[in-house]
Parts: structure tokens; sequence; C-alpha cells
DNA sequence: TCCACTTTGTAAAGTGAATTAATTAAGTGA
DNA sequence: TCACTTAATTAATTCACTTTACAAAGTGGA
């Protein structure tokens, strides 16, 4: 029997005993079909890096009880950046994406003052934690549009007018860490997998819901990215012919007629023409507004509320018939209301989906607001996982697809 | 520098040579990081195995000519069976893809038949096989419907009413051969990836256009599989709200608007409306009769397959738009009509798509009507390919995510 | 309270696939 | 012809794993 050198069999034990949370060498030993000596000397080496801590022992099944062996997430840290359209986040966590410190603050309007007010904050709150003795070991940002991942590069945003396309690159320039830049979505999809996905689902269909409708993919466990520079936006495809412009240029987008901002556009129609609706007293109106509204029994609020998400149940079971995957997250702003939520999607999903058996799950993440940062933070510490070294010079070695040297 | 132990490495050197089809041991080190000594070793054991020979030497590039190095896929022959609703196609090929016996005959009509004639020109054809020399190491075969590859069962299947769930499983009692059966759409899928690839492209999209309409995903270079028993299915996605019924039991699905059931459904409604078109006079109608009035400039023939274009176009818009692949791969029998087809879907994804750049590649396959046999035989195949043996018992080893023992 | 048994874990020797280093082989070009 | 380049093998070494043996720490029955 052959199994695999220590580099590669390191980050499969690390990433069991994450899964595991906490486990034995025995156990590790069954899943991976390596001996248990040869665990014993892995798990050695992950423990000197602080990545694996002994914890207790477990109760005995006949024979010497097993020492128990847990992942330890709490060594290290990685600042997260959640590029919003209407606020910045930012959030220092450890590997288990606990947070350790958080920030909100609005977003500028302005290219020049967006990178200044990223760069200076990035550098003071790299700083203070420093003085808690807290040390950051990477970045990771999510924005919101067509993000090129290799290169840094912001595509296409136009949700972000005020974003350069160079983000990564220009604070490069002033900061000594790794730093990565993903679609916002993709970001959030990683946070599902890492930290939302205690079934270790290896197919997951992400779904944000926000001012815009983002998508992204998990397939064979690995995040999915398109040809290219990934334009795999469910928002854009097409679910209502002739319908509403979308900020894409295109009519009948999924955005363009479920979005909180198709929401809310139907909502100021509907009280300039005048119908008899609470709404009207409520400026400026926002989606948690007409919300609010439909689930107090709104008639009118209801009615904008149904139809929006009407369509958006019938393009998630267009997903479920196409990709039948494991599990469907709804995160952004519209989870806020995630019970009225469910039920509105998930009999429509139901009652038109095509397989014989159960649908997936449609949930709402649970990682809430936080998602996004924390998403942010998983392209660092995804790294850190999947190259079982905590030393930015061995992660570029992974990337991409095992080349050595 | 770590890298990998030869089983592992010794798939990854195959799988290189067969991409290349041929190339040079310098080279291989290159482009897995091992060194040359131990390439040479690896290419040694494939050599063994007769999965890789030497093969003339390469011109000098300024010192000691290279020796070539190239994929013998002609010393191992699978057997692949393609269910269709009106052929039964049987054809026995190399690892090339290349066949070497063939043999169509029709779909039997009741369950007994089906399973007997399947069984008897199986164990026929192996026969005839041996006798000329040629050793088949395995079967594979391709259902339509929907397929569980790891119990064999025949989940779900409108379209193949006569056919027994447990195929698979029937077959294994007489034949002693490794037997393998999956869903033809995602078989179509192997076979692309696999001999119709030269971009080694990784994300693949496949639609099969025959009287159903069949999808298969490949991503990170694997054949994606879906939740549970994969309801995978672009055919059956909502496209025409309140459109036509289709075989699933819902309205407006891909199939029931844009399959060849579907032209030939609205051919025969409007010869019944009396009105004038040459379709008249082609009984009994088919996909291919429509297709070629419509080519002719048939008015009624044009407007019946437009109208099913037209939205199988908007249906692929929006899989560029949701998965942005590499390449789009059309299939089945609606591509006889190749140059009719592309001219039509093509514009209609230019002008929808979301993306900035480029749209994928939308192509009809090179394969043609083996694609189904040859993708069958992948099933066998990729188990060969995927361990570097010709030996049935290391194939289980891989499978369920590399455990030992 | 032993004692046989089970399970866990380590220590030490052995294995095998990789590495490095040295050498041979086979071309090019001045 | 000689210096140089590239290709490939051989031989010694390294290192992650395995195998084997044994120690440690529990259970349970007489």
């Amino acid at each position: 029997m052959n199994h695999q050198t220590s580099s590669s069999n390191q980050t499969r034990v690390l990433n069991l005993i994450r899964i595991h949370q906490t486990t034995t060498r025995t156990n590790l030993a069954q899943e991976t079909g390596l001996t248990v000596p040869a665990i014993s000397n892995i798990v050695r080496g992950l423990e000197l890096l602080k990545l694996v801590k002994e914890d207790g022992r477990a109760e005995s099944t006949g024979g010497k009880p097993a020492q128990l062996v847990s992942f330890d997430g709490t060594q290290y840290f990685v600042l997260g950046v959640d590029m919003g359209t209407t606020n910045l986040r930012f959030a220092v966590m450890n590997l288990k994406g606990q947070v350790v410190y958080k920030e909100i603050i609005p977003t500028p309007t302005t290219d020049r003052t967006l990178m200044n007010i990223l760069d200076t904050r990035i550098h003071q709150i790299i700083a203070d934690c420093a003085s808690r003795g807290i040390i950051v070991v990477g970045i990771g940002i999510g924005a919101p549009g067509i993000v090129n991942r290799a290169t840094g590069q912001l595509i296409y945003s136009p949700n972000m007018k005020y974003a350069t396309s160079e983000i990564r690159t220009e604070l490069m320039r002033s900061i000594d860490l790794p730093i990565e830049i993903h679609n916002i979505t993709k970001c959030m999809a990683l946070a599902e997998q890492n930290f939302d996905n205690d079934d270790g689902a290896t197919d997951i269909f992400c779904i944000s819901l926000g001012f815009g409708i983002g998508s992204a993919l998990i397939t064979h466990s690995e995040l999915y990215e398109g040809a290219n520079n990934g334009y795999t936006e469910m928002g854009h495809t097409l679910i209502k012919p002739n319908g509403p412009l979308c900020a894409c240029g295109n009519h009948g987008c999924v955005e363009a007629v479920s979005s909180i901002s198709a929401i809310i556009r139907d909502a100021k129609t509907a009280v300039d023409r005048g119908e008899e609706t609470i709404l009207k007293t409520q400026t400026p109106l926002t989606g948690k507004k007409v919300f609010d509204a439909a689930i107090a029994g709104d008639p009118v609020a209801i009615q904008v509320v149904s139809n929006a998400l009407q369509y958006l149940g019938i393009a998630i079971t267009n997903i479920t018939n196409l990709l039948d995957p494991q599990r469907i997250v709804l995160l952004g702003g519209m989870t806020n209301s995630k019970d009225y939520l469910l039920e509105k999607i998930v009999p429509i999903v139901q009652e038109n989906h095509f397989s014989v058996g159960d649908i997936p799950q449609i949930q709402v993440s649970k990682l809430g607001e936080d998602a996004g940062v924390i998403g942010a933070a998983s392209l660092i510490m995804n790294h850190i996982f999947q190259s079982a070294s905590v030393d930015p010079v061995d992660w570029q070695l992974t990337r991409p697809v095992m080349l050595a040297d």
C-alpha cells in the first residue's frame, strides 16, 4: 500500500482534525489509511506549528483511553475586509472565525478617499491588534462585482463605482502582508464551507440577497471559479422576459426583479401611484421596512415582496434542478427577514422541483452579517489549511495546482 | 521540497502523457516538479503496464535529443453501451477511444427482452472480440434518466420505461467483469473531457439535445454528480412559464419546449391546423425532417424550429451567466443539423450574455453519435487513468477519496 | 485483588520512493 | 577537434512511511 508524503498528509490530517474539532490518533489513522505511528509524527509536527493541541483524554472503550487531539485555531489571526456598497466592514479573527476586533464605517463616495480609508484603517487595525499581542498574518478582501483573484483586479463592478480596479496592487505598496481579494459572494461561500458546514457538504450553492444578487458555488469541496474572470452570477440570469431594466443593461435579470433594490423600486412605484399603504409614511424606504410592512400585513408590501420572491423561488428551483446541490444557503441583507423569506421560498421550490425525493436543504447562513468578513479572511485561512503552514512562502506553491520549486 | 509517492505521481505522470499524447521525461519533470530520475522510474513502471511506450527521438535543442514518451492506449479495450430510447449501441474501443467493434440494434420494447438482449449481446461481443485477441477489461453503460452510480440503480427514467432499475446488478450475475452504469449525458461529459478536450478545459458544460434534453457538468476536471441521486437536469429547468406539459409532469421545462420531441409535436400541431408546409407530406415526422425543412426555407418549419431554439438559446445564456464554463458542448441527435443549430443559438447568447468579454466557446461535439458509447466506456477507462493500473482490484481504492487498505 | 484481555501510543528497525550528485550519452557550434 | 548544451542513467542518501515489538492504561471476570 502506498500512501502520500507528509506535506500532503499533514494537510489531510490537519483538515480532518479541523472538521472533527477534536478526535483521536486512532481515528485519524482509520480515516486517512495511515498507521498510528505515522499519525503521531504528523500530529507532533502540527503541534509544533501550534495548529493542533492535546486536549485531555477520551472515555475508555475497553482499553487505554485515547489522548484527544483538537484543532487550535487561536494562535493566528487574519484581517477580513468586506467592501460593501454602503459599509466597509473590518474584522480580525482567529482560524476558527472567532472575531476579536470589528469595525464598520460608511463606504466613502469617491475613488481616492476609498483607497485612503482602506489603507489607513488597515494599518491602524493591524497596529492596534499588534499592541494587544494579536499578530495578523494576512488580509483578505471581498468586493462586489467580478474579481480576477489571480491578478487582484476588480474587473466589473456597477454597484461599486468608486473603486479602482487595482485595489490589491495599491494596498500592497504600503502593506507588507499577504493580501488576497475576491468576489464577496465567493468569499461568503468559503465562509460557509469553513464555518457553517457541520455535515461536511461538498457541493454548496450560495446566494447573497442584497441591493444586488450574487451567487457562488462550491463543488468537489472547492470554490468554483468559472472561466477567465469568472462571470458566475445567478443574479444576471434571465427570469422574467421583457422584465425591468437591470444595472447590467439587460432586462429581466433575477437581480432586477428580486433584489432589495428591485423591491424598493417597486414599493416606491406603488406609493407614487397613490396606492393605500403604510409605506407612504416610511421615507426613506428600505428593504427592511418593506419586508416588515409585508410581515405586518400591508397588502401593497405583500404584493411587492411576493412578486420578488416568486421569481426568486423559481430561480432557486432552477438551481436545484440544474445542479442538485447538497445545500442552498441564503445570505445578505434580505436574510434579516429570515422566517418570512424561507416561508415564501421553500414552498415554491417544493412545488416546482423536478427530483422525485426531497429538495436540497435551503437555509439562511448562521454567520449573519459577518459572513462577508469571515469569507474574506478565509481567502487567507485556506492557504494555511491547504498547506498546513503559516509561512506565506509555502502558500504560493499549492495555489497553481501543485507546481513545485 | 516534498512531493508525492509513486502511486499518486504515477497517475499524474500517466495523465500528463495522455494529455500531451507524446512528450519527454524532462518536460514531465518540469510539469510535475519531480526530478528526471524519478520520472524515469515512473515511466519505466508505466511501460511495464503497457500504458506508455517509447516513441523515437525529438529534435535536438542544442544537446542530446530527448527520447519521446507517448501514451499507448492500444493494449486494453473497454465495452461501452449506450442505452438509447430508440437504439442500443455497443462499441468496443481502446483507451484512446478508437472503436474496433460496433453494433447498433433497436431498443426492445419490454423489460425482459431488454435485459435478455443486453445480456446476450454483451456476452457475444466479448467472445467475438476475444477470438480476435481483443480482451475487454470492463463494461460501461449509459442510460437515459437519473442513475445512482454507486448502487448502479436506475432511479427515474420516463423515457426508458422498459428498463428495470437493477440493470447493473442483473448483468453482474452472469458477467464476470467490472460493470459501471451512469446517466448517459454524464457519460458524454466524460467522453468530452477525455477525447474532445484539446485545450485541457477543467470546467465544461454538456447538453444533449435529443428526444429529451440532458445536461452534465465537469468542474475542477471532475464530473459533478449532484446530491443524493444527482438530479442535475438542465432539461427540467423552467424556461417558459405556463408552457407545454413536460414528461416530468411540470410545465414549460426546456425539454418540453426545445427538445426534438417538442419540435415534432409543434410541427404536427401546425400540420394539423392545416398550415401550408412541406411537412404535410413527410410522415412520419422526425426531428431531422423538420430541421431540413427549416434549412430549405419552409416558413412553418422555420417558425417551429426558431421558437424551440430561441428558448434553448436563452437557457444556454443562463448557463453562461450562472457558471461561465470554459466550454459548452452540444451533443445528441439535434446536432446532426450542426451549422443551423449554432447559427441560431450563438447569436442569442452573444446578444444576451452578461459578461463584458467573450462568451464561452459553444460547440458541437466532434465525437458525433459515438459520444454515448465512448462516454460509457470512459466510466471504466477513468479507473485506469486515475489508478494507473489495469487491475480492477486497484480501482476500488481510489474511488472513495483515497482510502487505503 | 489478581490476571487476561483490549486499546492506545511509542520506540526502533526496515522499506521504498523520492532526492542529490556524479557520470555517461548524444547532440550543437565555433 | 573541443567546449558547451541537453538528456538520461547510476549510485548514494534522505525521509516519510510501514512493520514489529513493547510499554502504558484502561476493562472485566475469576
